[in-house]
DNA sequence: CGGCTATTTATACACTTGCACAACAACGCC
DNA sequence: GGCGTTGTTGTGCAAGTGTATAAATAGCCG
């Protein structure tokens, strides 16, 4: 019995569909991080991020003028989404300053931010920032950002207990809580197995209320 | 008048100095450091460590037995020397608690610890800790042993002050204390221009001793 | 001073990398 | 339905990668 049917030419070429040029770049995008965080920089080549990304190597540089522009763009995505799913904690209106600010440390010290796969890009790619001024003034201008919002919820929870900080302070106390919350982060990022459930959030809170001087809620 | 004397055989081989192998070790692991800090792991290849190191680049396998054993040592390497400098601010036995701790604080929050680049390198290689059990394992071990260090001072300063803490209130305290190092640490080494001389350690400490509940000094 | 040995150099090799380019085929338009 | 546009594929290439291995020489011991 001779081979049964094997009417596929040996020569086939692969079959594809065109995407719309955003949903490519996108997709090109997502494929760039996932590569990113899964094996490094180091292993995200172009072979590597075109087959995750469902495509041959070759269709990159019709979407990017090099590795090295597609790598930037996805920085600059990822940055963008950490900072937006940040600052979307601050939204809820109808409660006090101090629920509010309360809200946020829980929503930073939780899923989805607290994320393997978010730090390790995060990592990565800052640990370029000493030799990538682009890189650096990306970081900084992220950083400021969420200082600030910070810095304005801080003066809402002061002015709510009466109390008149001056720039200094309020700048202090910004940094100060910045640090707190970038430290659990890391922690729950890196081990999280090593806190209950909540507890890196429930720290979080008290010590952010320690550093603003609020006393216990009556 | 013909060529003056180029006496040097065009095959001239390199000329070269045999160095112990405790030498030769520690200067292909520096010179490791160096490379991943300044071109991250991505341009850290056997050629350019070797150039670095003064050497070519088979010798590396003569005393590793490849790339990424190399990689390995220089990691750990840069966690034994980051955790002994963070230790090397407790020595000081001639202060009270609360002094002790004020200066581990001022200690972390200032040149060397301070550093951009091996905050460089402490960043690359903890990117690859989701990927590499190894490297989690090592950052955990090292981030405890911190931690227990913080936790031992915290308990002084508080028995000190006639307080009892029990086990979790001192773990919590050493858990918020250790992040708001890190925080402002990772900030000081990424955006050191932003604060003023001392502003961290100022900043630290007043954080700090407002989680410990300490009121200032009589 | 002459030989031994292990450190070091140099070359080779198979493989991967980013990029260039030509062929191809999916989809919109008439 | 045919046809042109262009998104997409596949192949090729030069430079760079880690590693293997042979050749050379520095330094010690007699």
């Amino acid at each position: 019995m001779p081979d049964a049917a094997d009417p596929a030419p040996m020569n086939a070429r692969r079959k594809f569909r065109r995407e719309g040029e955003e949903r490519r770049r996108q997709d090109l995008i997502d494929a760039t991080l996932d590569s990113v965080a899964e094996h490094g920089l180091r292993g995200a080549t172009v072979r590597t991020i075109a087959l995750r990304a469902g495509v041959t190597a070759g269709l990159i540089r019709h979407y990017f003028p090099g590795k090295e522009d597609l790598l930037q763009e996805a920085y600059a995505a990822l940055m963008g989404r950490m900072t937006e799913q940040a600052k979307a904690a601050l939204v809820m209106d109808d409660a006090s300053p101090r629920q509010r600010l309360a809200a946020f440390v829980t929503a930073n010290l939780n899923a989805p931010i607290i994320d393997q796969r978010v730090f390790s890009l995060w990592a990565t790619f800052l640990g370029r920032a000493g030799a990538d001024p682009t890189l650096a003034r990306a970081h900084r201008e992220g950083y400021l950002g969420f200082r600030n919002e910070v810095e304005a919820v801080v003066a809402e929870v002061l002015a709510a207990e009466r109390r008149k900080p001056d720039a200094a302070e309020l700048r202090r106390h910004a940094i100060a809580i910045n640090a707190i919350i970038d430290g659990l982060w890391i922690e729950g990022c890196l081990a999280g197995e090593m806190f209950s459930q909540g507890e890196l959030a429930a720290i979080g809170i008290k010590a952010v209320e320690a550093e603003l001087g609020l006393g216990p809620l009556e």
